[in-house]
DNA sequence: CTGGGGACGGGGCCC
DNA sequence: CGGGCCCCGTCCCCA
């Protein structure tokens, strides 16, 4: 089964330019956000949120904003790189290549434009129309009047038939690898998973060559180089490159107090 | 116990 | 509308 299938939490995502991460060389570690979190100060999980630059886990909750509440500087990511400084969009890619698309670079400013995440509803049944009662004993009720597409291999439900043939792809899984037959839902997660065949790791780390298969790994990897993680703990200020390694650090009673 | 890597899944955005 | 890609996030495992 899925690691993270229907369990994921539902943080506030944005888009943050991780891709700065990613290009950044040297320099770009004396110019993380989080350096500032000294100045930032971390005795107020709010404060520490407030400058968007670390993840306080005491916080958390506040990350669970509501679509209005989007602009950069007040509820970015783990990382807030929309400041016009460290948001160069530059070049990602001195290491990280994919296999498709090379360097493209990201998008200019995407923070800029991002509109967060809707996370998805689910409900039990299959229909096209929600019918508006129905709506309004949801914890969230959106869209009132508007189509919903159910999957009927599961109760979530989607408000494009776009976002739900995507969906049911991960039912489907009609991208199999021919080397161990294991399937995915789309075909770059084939691609991802051949290379742990082949060995291909197309994303190098700037700062130690290392290289990794996957870019999300080679994101967590460049955490490891940045002296103040993204994580931070809001009763000791720690810094951890996970979330779960924060977690994991808040619940063996750092932070009982807040926790 | 902590930190890090490997693998992978999901939704959203762009083309 | 669909494909491709991005980013985020999680789980597992190991040092």
């Amino acid at each position: 089964m899925p690691r993270s299938f229907l369990v994921k939490k539902y943080f506030a995502k944005q888009k943050p330019n991780y891709s700065e991460l990613e290009c950044q060389n040297d320099a770009s570690l004396d110019r993380y956000p989080l350096a500032e979190l000294s100045s930032a100060d971390s005795n107020s999980a709010a404060t520490c949120f407030s400058t968007g630059l670390v993840w306080d886990l005491s916080v958390l909750p506040a990350l669970y904003l509501p679509a209005s509440q989007t602009q950069p500087s007040a509820a970015p990511g783990p990382l807030d790189l929309s400041s016009p400084s460290s948001l160069s969009s530059s070049a990602s890619s001195s290491g990280e290549e994919d296999e498709g698309r090379t360097s493209d670079p990201p998008s200019p400013e995407p923070v800029h434009t991002y509109a967060p995440r809707q996370r998805m509803k689910c409900t039990g049944v299959m229909a096209h129309i929600s019918p508006p009662e129905e709506e309004e004993e949801r914890e969230t009720p959106v869209t009132a009047a508007r189509p919903a597409f159910l999957c009927k291999h599961c109760p979530k439900e989607y408000t494009s038939l776009g976002a739900l043939k995507m969906h049911i792809r991960s039912h489907t899984l009609p991208c199999v690898c021919t080397t161990c037959g294991k399937a995915f839902s789309r075909p770059w997660l084939l691609r991802g998973h051949i290379r742990t065949h082949t060995g291909e790791r197309p994303f190098s780390c700037p700062h130690c060559n290392r290289a990794f298969a996957d870019r999300s790994n080679l994101r967590a990897h460049l955490q490891t180089h940045a002296e103040v993680k993204k994580y931070q703990c809001g009763v000791c200020s720690r810094t951890f490159s996970r979330m779960s390694l924060l977690q994991k650090h808040s619940s063996s009673g750092c932070c009982s107090t807040s926790v």
